[in-house]
DNA sequence: CGCGTTTACGTCGTTCGTAACGATA
DNA sequence: TATCGTTACGAACGACGTAAACGCG
């Protein structure tokens, strides 16, 4: 099908500049500068674009751009296919010409950077020490704005699912909690497993919630006709030990938070069964290219993954799909100090 | 993620010109004739493209060039999807501005284009005067071509589905066969219903075989112990009747292929039942754009395909998935001169 | 008047076609 | 020597940045 009298060819530029100024807030400005390029440039080639197109992208108030056509709404979403594409080509070509190099970005919760992700970053590096890493710590939240930006590689964080549908989410261990005293504490001395009810009796300090899918430790309690006496609340894990420490109350964290260093002062007691086991996934745009040292990123996060695995997630459609493929009951689970995964029941 | 160190960024064109050699047998001469252009620019245009990407995409044999690398074949591919996005962005905006102009290309076979597709484009044309429309026909194999070399909308055909693994076919009727005799020939006595046995007794004239899957006029014969006198073999319905009409034999043809004209001098029996239905569908490439009177020509050639449904397969997978949204069972049954399609059993 | 866009214009880099050259069978 | 790809070069075009004008709040 051959359309129109084509002047100007579109060029990719110009679709780079309409992708820019959509996503700063249709401001040609803003857009010309985070391009490193004048702003009367852009505002020609938007021009330019729209006058070889034959319509409108943007509706204008007065001089500014007052919001995104019909048609260019469907125009950009075209246009961002267009611009993956050729930055998967361009990782490819990468990939084939040096191997070794490029930039790997990261984007994780405190509990995954601080305790999971320095034994496997130390193991990436000395396979691959030209790849600049950059890792970006945040909210779960801040983790999908990252997402949405596309500025980064993966995303790894727990739970939190429907933030991140945008991406292929690759379940990668399961975790349980822990319950972290100070080492004469009379839970120490508890000879049965610790109950929902022992916990109930202390003052908790545990995670902000809106984390793993809001508060389903809250929940944990209230399913036993429980309220738990929730004394202090933090982003990370140190600080909750920190608290802990002062006794201030006990302390309920990811079980790979439990640092052997703390052994000194603190004692980790298991809570599985106690609270709803936990799955920490991987996730990477759908139809991004995964360069040679991403996919041996994810292999390092998660060997439990095969290469063959990985390839079939390329194709699947659903969320659904790749969560059967995982197989999510076998995953490995992750137990803090006393290290080395096992496989789950 | 951010790679390597662009000196000139990578042009639409280039990946143009990068396809077209790939489409022309590597031959970078007859590249450039196609796309309208000099021979030493095309060259140039590759070879700045290898040296942004910093691979070579071709292998070359002395100064020619050999094969495709495993790099192109990756890049090429990608590169085709980029191409066919920034199509799809013409498209859009061509269907924006000017709905009622652009160009339709249907390829189909001989009985389509002959005893179908009059009655559907002249109601097209009176709808579209504006849209320039070039029907091609051909065997089911140049079809193919024709739609690799992406220079149609639509394919039109029968059977043979596995030749058009990239397009989505959407079923669009039943058709049985007829049995075409002189008006006074002995089978248009017979008080019962003609049987398979009934046509084995007579000398043939039917379609070349490889259409509707292999020859399944031939197995149904032999299904039943029988080896029909196949006298003679046309491509088109045409042919045969002249055939027919000069004594060679009895005329087994499609029941569009039955016109009105000829009940001067042929009958038409049915030959419901004798021979499996085939099914003839329109095809069009998944990630094409469909425009506006695109969508009102599959209406036309199949009218109870709803709006709805060829929205649906733009999402479908497979093509299993669109046969069940079709439920090819109950497709309307074309029957040529008695036309008026009626709904299946 | 500040903010943001558009217009105007000079500079510079790129594309394109023609023509000449090189290599291969 | 015929075919195909590369190199060379001048003309035309297009992109970019600076400076200035324009509209709007």
């Amino acid at each position: 099908m051959h359309v129109g009298s084509m002047r100007g060819p579109m060029k990719l530029q110009q679709l780079k500049y309409l992708l820019a100024i959509a996503d700063n807030g249709l401001n040609i400005t803003a857009a010309a500068e985070r391009l490193y390029t004048s702003q009367p440039g852009v505002s020609k080639q938007l021009k330019l674009l729209e006058e070889e197109l034959g319509l409108q992208l943007f509706t204008r108030k007065g001089k500014s751009l007052g919001g995104v056509t019909a048609a260019g709404r469907q125009v950009i979403e075209r246009a961002r296919v267009v611009m993956q594409e050729v930055e998967n080509i361009r990782s490819l070509a990468s990939d084939y010409y040096h191997e070794e190099e490029g930039t790997l970005s990261i984007a994780t919760t405190h509990t995954q950077a601080r305790y999971v992700l320095p034994a496997v970053i130390k193991e990436f590096r000395s396979r691959y020490p030209k790849v600049s890493l950059e890792l970006h710590q945040g909210t779960s939240e801040q983790i999908a704005d990252m997402v949405s930006a596309n500025e980064i590689d993966f995303a790894i964080a727990t739970g939190s699912r429907d933030l991140f549908s945008n991406l292929l989410l690759v379940p990668s261990y399961h975790w349980d909690r822990k319950i972290l005293v100070p080492r004469s504490h009379e839970l120490t001395k508890l000879e049965r497993k610790i109950t929902l009810r022992d916990l109930a009796e202390y003052p908790l300090v545990t995670y902000v919630f809106s984390f793993g899918g809001q508060s389903s430790l809250k929940r944990a309690f209230a399913d036993e006709g429980l309220e738990p006496d929730v004394v202090f609340t933090a982003r990370d894990a140190d600080v909750i030990k920190t608290y802990v420490r002062m006794g201030l109350g006990v302390g309920i964290v990811a079980s790979m938070a439990e640092d052997c260093e703390d052994r000194k002062d603190l004692s980790a007691l298991s809570a599985e069964g106690l609270f709803p086991r936990s799955t920490t996934w991987i996730g990477f745009r759908k139809d991004a290219v995964l360069r040679r040292y991403m996919l041996d990123f994810v292999q390092l996060f998660a060997p439990h993954i095969t290469a063959d695995q990985l390839e079939s997630t390329r194709h699947a459609r659903s969320q659904e799909e790749i969560d059967a493929l995982f197989d999510t009951q076998s995953l490995p689970v992750r137990n803090g100090c006393s290290d080395g995964m096992t496989a789950a029941a």
